[in-house]
DNA sequence: TTGTTCTTGTTAATTATTCGACAAGAACTC
DNA sequence: GAGTTCTTGTCGAATAATTAACAAGAACAA
């Protein structure tokens, strides 16, 4: 446990982002399970990569493994919960209390990792006053004022395309630095914006053409 | 239009399969707009790829565009839903009729675009029997039995991670080629079934980090 | 102990992807 | 209709990501 990570410091590939709440998510399970070790083999063996590729991606960040024993389960899910910055709490705000809205709200995971949602806008006049997430909803037109009173870490947009980029706009505008955007449109930000896009039938097209792309 | 794609029937790049769903949408903004013609250069200012990514992504299935004049957009939206495999319908079986899997059902995008969802099952008996999606709910245990009296093309797990891996098996038993998981675990399938995954946390979680990267 | 088995972190080679540049040729201008 | 402007599809160079191989050293067995 005494070397450091050759690489720490270097730009992190595109991958590795993808891949790192996959550890985190099996490594999870493995702790909640009892196991006390793991190897990169064995990893990859679960999670179909190969151990090479764990290796490596972890490389980035440090070295947290042992020869001749592999890694301690409690330890590196640790050291994954710091590299992904889950050793804090994260302030979110939800704009759309539509069905999708109302999924994402009442998911009691995201809470338990420190994912807290702290407000809930829609425009839709019958949802405003209804309870939902644990909070009121409450009108649009009060959001910028609220980002004004309140710090806010992710910008959740729930909402139907056609609103989409103009309450992306409203975020940028109250200094939310990242937005989680489940619309079904592309978002323009300024640069510093960190945008993660979850578009429900971009997947299923992707699922669609490597069906058709073999037989 | 002569030309043929040079790379016509090379293996496709990852990249390429998650930014076709891009184009497609995109393109279809822009025929209901009414806009007749684009070029790679405006499409890569839109959607921040450069007009090189763009070109080179279609030369995989063909050439479609004309020099001096650039895409016509109702023309290239035909030949990438062609390319998505989007002349056809797909028929779906949704199982978990929970937050998520209501959100799922619910959303008319997919049924507009050929998906249809022909079977909603859950495992709460407090739910069997509710209508939802235009189906009623049914229960889990009659799953075996309509996979074996319909064709179903696409099976969507919308169930928290414990029930995940046993319902995926009841597909590839039932022999459903492609699985869109929304469950947040793993899934082991053989090599032939296609798995498409759509997780919230580990999209939530990409965020985290990103965020950490910076600052 | 001593030797054998494991398994890491790192390197170098391989493979894959992206991008700038450009010839070819259509569209547009005057 | 002659010349200029655009824009494509493709090539090769540059960049990025993955993987196989291996030295170093811990764990384990006898």
């Amino acid at each position: 446990m005494t070397l450091r990570g050759r690489r720490k410091g270097e730009a992190v590939p595109q991958g590795v982002v993808v891949r790192l709440p996959i550890y985190f998510r099996y490594l999870t399970e493995l702790e909640s399970a009892g196991v006390e070790r793991i190897s990169s083999a064995q990893l990859g063996e679960a999670l179909d990569f190969t151990a090479a590729q764990i290796r490596s991606d972890l490389s980035y960040f440090g070295s947290f493994g042992q020869q001749g024993y592999g890694y301690n389960v409690s330890e590196l899910l640790h050291q994954v919960k710091q590299i992904l910055g889950l050793q804090r709490v994260y302030s979110m705000v939800l704009v759309g209390a539509g069905n999708l809205g109302k999924a994402i709200g009442s998911y009691e995971g995201f809470r338990k990792r420190g994912f807290d949602i702290k407000a809930v806008f829609d425009i839709d006049p019958h949802l405003i006053g209804n309870h939902h997430a644990g909070c009121v909803i409450r009108s649009l037109d009060e959001l910028p004022k609220y980002l004004e009173e309140n710090q806010v870490d992710i910008g959740i947009i729930a909402t139907p395309k056609e609103a989409g980029q103009s309450i992306c706009d409203l975020f940028v505008q109250g200094g939310v630095p990242s937005i989680w955007n489940f619309s079904p449109t592309h978002l323009n930000t300024p640069d510093e914006v960190i945008v993660e896009d979850m578009h429900l039938t971009d997947s299923l097209l992707r699922l669609a053409f490597r069906m058709n792309e073999r037989g």
